[in-house]
DNA sequence: CTGTTAGCGCTTTCAC
DNA sequence: GTGAAAGCGCTAACAG
């Protein structure tokens, strides 16, 4: 073996050329004879040479990677299975395919209190990212971000920044199609089950259950409206005690868990019956497919859909030809009709493990 | 908003000290006086400081990524979604929970011939990397990651390296244990059915299956080892074209797809009924877990196992509490008694696309 | 305990 | 078409 690490200069002084012409070759820029090309070309494949990805950094202005990044600690706000490998794949698709590097962050939260979720992009790793989960309400680093100039997309949005780059559903409407419809069938006290506590997505299902009780001119009580966290007990005993005042009729499940055992065990242990004393209404993140099979409707919300348009909108922006930031918010579905059968319990990324 | 972009002089200016010291107190070292150190954290936190990680890299040893590759691109070798969910969390428990960025280089045969899988270690962005598959026999590249000094491991061996990091199990000896059960069992024309073409394991399965026929003093016939793709039509046909000789009475199925019926399906074209005219040995890659529930013995590769070892020796190697390589190597067992399941049907990681 | 100097490998002026 | 020189932000070596 000769030298084992080359530099342009040893390219040049092979080529008796200049670092810079080596320069040009590398970037496939014009300004180089052919012939002095292809002789320079001809030593870099034969020596192996790779140009040092981050004094190019240093230097130049493109970063390395595609990052992906959670905003929350996956113990607050877990990951499903199913759609990180959808997100993979996708990520593949979009980026991966064209020979970009991708890569996750998923624990910045171990370096310490200093340390944020978007480090990749104020360190210049990330020539883009996804921010993949939903943002807390008093986040000030997407603001960070967005001022970076970085091309970035979260899979949520923030009140507090509406410019913010974001593809999502309109979780408020969704909470309040979920709520009208209840009301409209009746129902005065109606319980709802939801989660990302201190996350935008959790307000804006607040926000939409207000409006459909406010237009509809009933009172709202705080004790009805839970947030739960990702446990099954949790959810168990949440169930139990919104559905323990017999005067609730109604339950909206809108917790994300879109694991109807949970429920059915909260239900069992407050004596109700799913139909005859309680109506629910679930959310679904499959269009069509039922969480519950004996809900009285089901709203489908389409972060899938939001999600893969939210990507090729980032990819356009990372490549320059469009300007960002992206803004994509689909509406939520509500559906009553489906064929009956029970999809199977999702699973946790990170279930796995501890 | 102040400097959009601070450094460590503008820190250092700021502290009314010098770059250096600016330094020490990024990296935790001494030698400064412990109110400076907070006047300099101060100001770093005020100001959102984060270094330039290409710098970093540049100047110091360190680079950024843990960097995860496929040395064969993903249409010649899939990658089954349960390994790769597997291998992910895998990641996170041993390297991102510690805070590392994770990189997958998943196609950098998209940027033409030259380029190659273990560009992310030549370009100084790996400190670490796995190389996520089975190496092909004319590899060059995993010999010049080994005297890049990066630590490394792959899921794989390869015979013109031995000394080459990896964790795989031992598939000639799998292939030995399949065809040396079917030969005491009276056989003496079995037929097998590999992957891998060009790749170090398909070879190994040759030499395995070889060995155990000339043991036996039974002669080789080439034209009773098949390699397939991964197509389900492939697959199907070359059962198809093996049990149509009467004379072969055992099939050995090592092709790594996990799935009976395009098994079934090339047996029912054969004529052939299992059990009855033709026995079989099938592979599987979960612990007594059945891929055929008629196959007359099942031989386990454990290759989840030999994995998570093999980044933990990964782990340990790039941390410095241990010297590279690795190399682990995980014996296949026989086993003829299982529950009565089929598993379901393995899905491609890509196959969701084009 | 702290500062000065040099230089990592590349790209960007600007000159020829 | 090509080259010389400067400098990106950081850290290692050496002073003080």
């Amino acid at each position: 073996m000769s030298t084992s690490h080359w530099t342009i200069y040893d390219i040049a002084r092979e080529a008796g050329v200049s670092a810079k012409t080596v320069s040009r070759v590398l970037n496939g820029k014009g300004g180089v004879g052919s012939d002095t090309r292809a002789r320079i070309l001809g030593i870099m494949e034969r020596v192996g040479f790779h140009p040092h990805i981050g004094a190019r950094t240093l230097r130049g202005k493109q970063n390395a990677c595609v990052g992906v990044i959670l905003p929350a600690p996956m113990n607050v706000v877990p990951i499903s299975q199913n759609f990180f490998v959808w997100l993979f794949v996708e990520l593949y698709r979009i980026f991966g395919r064209n020979g970009e590097y991708i890569s996750f962050d998923m624990n910045p939260y171990a370096l310490g209190p200093h340390a944020n979720y978007a480090r990749g992009v104020f360190e210049h790793l990330y020539k883009a990212c996804v921010v993949s989960g939903p943002l807390a309400l008093d986040d000030h680093v997407i603001a960070r971000v967005h001022d970076s100039g970085v091309p970035y997309m979260a899979l949520g949005r923030l009140d507090s920044l509406p410019e913010c780059s974001c593809a999502t559903v309109d979780y408020e409407e969704g909470a309040y199609l979920s709520t009208r419809f209840l009301i409209e069938r009746g129902h005065k006290r109606i319980a709802m089950l939801k989660a990302f506590e201190g996350y935008q997505p959790g307000l804006e299902r607040q926000r939409g259950y207000l409006r459909a009780l406010n237009e509809a001119g009933l009172p709202f009580d705080e004790n009805l409206v839970r947030s739960v966290t990702f446990g099954a007990h949790n959810i168990a005993s949440m169930v139990h005690r919104l559905l323990a005042d017999p005067c609730v009729t109604a339950l909206i499940e809108c917790s994300a868990t879109e694991d109807a055992s949970n429920l059915r065990e909260g239900m069992r242990r407050a004596g109700r019956t799913i139909g005859k004393d309680v109506e629910v209404v679930a959310w679904t993140y499959s269009e069509n497919a039922p969480v519950l099979n004996d809900a009285c409707a089901h709203v489908w919300l389409p972060i899938i859909e939001a999600a893969s348009e939210g990507l090729e909108g980032l990819a356009a922006w990372t490549q320059g030809t469009r300007k960002g930031p992206v803004h994509v918010v689909y509406r939520p579905l509500l559906f009553t009709q489906w064929s009956d059968c029970e999809l199977p319990k999702p699973k946790r990324l990170f279930d796995l493990i501890d």
